[in-house]
RNA sequence: GCGCCCUUAGCUCAGUUGGAUAGAGCAACAGCCUUCUAAGCUGUGGGUCAUUGGUUCGAAUCCAAUAGGGCGCGCCA
């Protein structure tokens, strides 16, 4: 774990404020931040103390924020405490503070940032969880990204974190599935029906007649020969295949997106089945659970305001009470035909999560799902007496474009529909950086042109770059200090004090941000602040090499001066492995070069 | 009709959970640049934070209402 500047000074600002105004309560005390400072003209931090303490104490913020400016004053590292604005006290440290950080980072490696914050809290984050019924579409993957990256941002904060895919494969979506998977197979064995017979056969019709399922149709001609179909190939009862084919289809669905998660560089821990949660009785004991608390009923729904369904009717139906947990309407449990409805049976699956040890449950849904969210909250709340909370993550919609124009999703015309397709366009990495460059919560456009593009305001290649100048660096210096002067290891040993320039500083200012900004980022569930954060910290570095195109003397690496150079090699091999930490949160591959 | 999300510079978006004079990039304008790694650099202009009211030391941020955009609204998942 690595130290954080800011809760290093954050417990001298405590310690101060305890001797000026004592009796504070803890969760004021709570309140007390310290934070950068938005203009270098007020130092390198600023606190609020004064503020928080004025009202418990009676007394003026400034004039609390006089004295505590004078105690922090003599604070090791402090150059100069000033009480300024409404109340603030603004902190300048001297240069050595800053440039420790350099060394915290090189002594931490990629573990830099590293956090205790989450305090080992079991953390459940469901993410994709799409039907097992066709390839994994582009409109999956930006919840992919946003959950991978976020647990993977919660893993570094230090909670205890799975990653979770919901195989959705109880419902009618599967039974179509099988269905069109079987319509493959007679057709692999030489059957002559053809879609229209067979679409008349299938209970809900024919649904996807995606040429995917051909080579799988195939496959269970090879292992199964005629076996499955009647005379003549004709279609049999569904006992005799139905089971068998849904199973094979769901497993090899299952494998193709799992292979296409994994080109996106997705890998969940934990894939739990639907059809299983349910099999095991779990889903029962859920319900049972509801039952047993009085939170079921058999009532019948108002008709929903606006557009009506046409086949709607007036029915008694087993209702959960969601209401009682701050839902608009209770909900249904069951379908006319007896079955659970895909709410209970996600009841079932939460249940499940929180029987395995969870102790926090993510679902990352895209915006469609919104209006399920209070339903499953106030069943998670019901189920668990509000002792395990469920957090929702809505993603908005990603339009597709190019240069400008929107990308229509044609199969027919040859457009991409599968996230395979767009990785092959644009690649992983380019995908995973852009995806987060909104906020969750905003609607984004993905241009195909502008991903790709080697501009100052494509942010992947502006982090890429960085780093790659950074490695380009620190090869020069390899070649002119030899290797072993500038290991990890040596560096740390190597005196910090030559750097001292404005952009020097800045640059490490930002360095010291990574903790607090991973904290932040993680208790907010925000993984878009690290690709922020990663796109200022390349900023900074960018601005210091510019910089040195014009002021030689700030150049990295200086031929008659071993010392500045071997501290600025240091500052770059910090910088590297800040960005290097960002991008592992970020499953972005930093690249040793540009070409 | 109801619920949820959104509205910040001409455009695309941040804004560290209520803090100081609201920030970037693009575009515009003005200079510079032939390079330690090239895909540029520096500076300038640009704002009623959708509108109105409220909460308090202090609001883009919290609350209420209004306008506009998106999503959803029994047995799809």
């Amino acid at each position: 774990m690595s130290d954080c500047l800011f809760q290093r000074y954050r417990t001298h600002v405590l310690d101060a404020l305890r001797r000026i105004v004592p009796d504070m309560g803890e969760e004021l005390l709570a309140r007390v931040e310290l934070t950068p400072t938005r203009e270098a003209a007020h130092g390198d931090m600023a606190t609020n103390a004064a503020l928080i303490a004025a009202k418990p104490a009676r007394r003026k913020p400034a004039e609390i924020a006089a004295e505590l400016a004078a105690a922090l004053e003599s604070v090791e590292g402090v150059t100069k405490a000033a009480a300024a604005g409404p109340g603030f006290v603004n902190l300048t440290l001297k240069p050595a503070v800053l440039q420790s950080v350099a060394r915290s980072v090189l002594a931490a490696g990629e573990a830099y940032g590293d956090s205790r914050a989450g305090a080992d809290v079991k953390v459940n984050v469901e993410y994709v969880s799409c039907n097992p019924t066709g390839p994994i579409h582009v409109g999956h993957c930006r919840g992919a990204v946003v959950g991978d990256v976020l647990a993977n941002l919660m893993d570094k904060a230090g909670f205890d974190v799975t990653k979770e895919f919901y195989i959705n494969d109880a419902g009618a979506q599967v039974a179509a599935l099988a269905w069109a998977t079987y319509w493959r197979y007679l057709q692999a064995i030489g059957s002559t029906i053809d879609a229209e017979a067979f679409d008349a056969l299938t209970p809900g019709g024919l649904q996807y007649r995606g040429e995917y399922l051909i080579p799988i149709g195939q496959a269970l001609a090879e292992t199964h020969g005629t076996a499955l179909a009647d005379e003549g190939g004709r279609p049999a009862k569904p006992e005799k295949w139905f089971a068998l084919v849904k199973d094979f289809a769901v497993a090899r669905m299952m494998d193709g997106i799992r292979e296409d998660l994994k080109l996106l560089g997705v890998e969940h821990g934990v894939f739990t089945s639907e059809a299983k949660v349910l099999a095991d009785g779990v889903t029962d004991r859920a319900i049972k659970a509801l039952e047993d608390k009085g939170l079921l009923y058999e009532g019948v729904l108002e008709p929903p305001k606006g557009k009506l369904p046409d086949d709607w009717e007036a029915r008694p139906q087993t209702l959960f009470r969601s209401t009682a947990f701050g839902d608009d309407v209770d909900r249904p449990l069951r379908k006319s035909d007896g079955s659970n409805t895909y709410f209970a049976n996600d009841i079932g699956y939460h249940l499940d999560k929180v029987e395995r040890g969870a102790q926090v449950l993510i679902d990352v849904l895209g915006a469609d799902h919104g209006g399920y969210v209070s339903r499953m909250k106030a069943a998670v709340k019901a189920l668990t007496d509000a002792k395990v909370p469920l957090e929702v993550l809505l993603c908005q919609i990603v339009h597709i474009v190019r240069d400008g124009q929107p990308v229509r999703m044609s199969k027919r015309a040859g457009t991409f529909v599968t996230l395979r397709d767009l990785l092959d366009e644009v690649g992983r990495d380019a995908v995973r950086f852009t995806m987060l460059t909104r906020k969750s919560d905003a609607q984004m456009e993905f241009d195909l042109d502008a991903v790709v593009a080697q501009t100052r305001d494509n942010p992947v290649f502006y982090v890429q770059y960085a780093h790659a100048r950074c490695r380009s660096v620190l090869r020069a210096a390899e070649e002119m200090l030899g290797k072993e002067a500038i290991t990890p290891e040596a560096l740390l040993n190597v005196p910090l004090d030559g750097l001292e320039a404005d952009v020097e500083l800045a640059l490490l200012r930002r360095v010291a941000s990574w903790p607090r900004t991973v904290e932040g980022a993680a208790l907010a569930r925000e993984p878009h602040r690290i690709a922020f954060w990663l796109g200022d910290l390349a900023a900074d570095f960018h601005t210091l090499w510019n910089r040195g195109r014009d002021e030689t003397s700030l150049r990295f690496l200086q031929e008659n001066d071993r010392a500045a150079t071997l501290a600025r090699v240091a500052l770059v091999a910090a910088t590297a492995t800040a960005i290097r930490s960002g991008l592992a949160v970020m499953g972005v591959e930093p690249v040793e070069e540009m070409r």
